[in-house]
DNA sequence: ATGCACCTTCCCACAATGGGAAGGTCAACC
DNA sequence: GGTTGACCTTCCCATTGTGGGAAGGTGCAT
């Protein structure tokens, strides 16, 4: 398997790449992927196949896949006889995981979003933020239904 | 200002307030929160009001607020002359950093769910999912718009 | 007095990234 | 040949928030 093409620097690597030349000595050094060679005086040496492998890890890594989900990754890219049901499975377990963390980030945004509705956001003192935060339901009337705010607090549902 | 009740030791705080007991000597370590005094011995003491703030902080997590924004919660909790304005300002400024959050993942999760759709799952090497991340689109025909699928991988949008 | 539960500080680890120092290398140019 | 500037190497540090664990002191009940 005779690889190599014309090989590169680590700087000429990352910028065809895209990849910080830090962060491929980083990815060298947790072994998730070792250039083609080293120059006798101590240089990486990057084929263009380096660099194709080095393009799939930022693309990866840009889809949210953690570095240990990439190692999983290259090596079915690898793999001639993968089945495809394997790398489908690895992608859909990520998208749940995205998905899961989502759900967290909206119930933030729409707790802190009702509790901003009722702030009146002037120069009083008053405000329904820090008495969620401080674990007091504000004293105000709610201007949705005009009820007493009981609400112990709206939920995250974390 | 004789804020102490009865004073707790640091577990018995950690219990009211569910900080951990070790991120209590943290968040003292980083000065965001000072118990109120110290044993001759040296233990941390606890007042109500204290685990009054522990909880507070805690909640201000549990919302995504980083330590660095609860510091300046806290500030304006204290503070008996603060704008309501400045709350709410803040909170909607972590508001947007939460949607631009969410936008990324749900990009992401747009790419994925449609690159998973194109591949088969089955035992066969053959996967669109693999083949983007290689950066050559799969050549199989796009199911929804019969097209040729020269979308030159389909953009994350980051 | 012995023991157990608790407290203290200090160090390590995580994930992924960047900053920067100290020192070797390469190529070009005079 | 020598110098310069761009580039490479390794090593250490910082980030953010959290937990694990060691070594050693304390408090209280029996």
């Amino acid at each position: 398997m005779a690889t190599s093409g014309k090989l590169m620097t680590i700087g000429q690597a990352a910028r065809a790449s895209g990849v910080s030349a830090k962060m491929i000595r980083y990815y060298d050094d947790i072994d998730l992927f070792r250039p083609e060679a080293r120059s006798d005086t101590g240089y990486r040496l990057f084929s263009p196949t380096d660099v194709h492998a080095l393009r799939f890890i930022k693309r990866a890594r840009d889809l949210g896949f953690s570095v240990d989900e990439i190692r999983r990754l290259l090596t079915l890219w690898q793999d001639q006889s993968r089945a495809s049901a394997d790398v489908k499975a690895l992608a859909m377990e990520h998208v749940r995981e995205l998905e899961a963390r989502i759900q967290q980030l909206e119930a933030m945004v729409r707790t802190l979003r009702h509790l901003a509705d009722h702030c009146q956001g002037n120069e009083r003192p008053e405000c329904p933020i820090l008495d969620d935060l401080a674990g007091q339901a504000s004293p105000e009337a709610d201007a949705v239904t005009g009820n007493r705010v009981r609400h112990s607090r709206a939920s995250t549902g974390l």
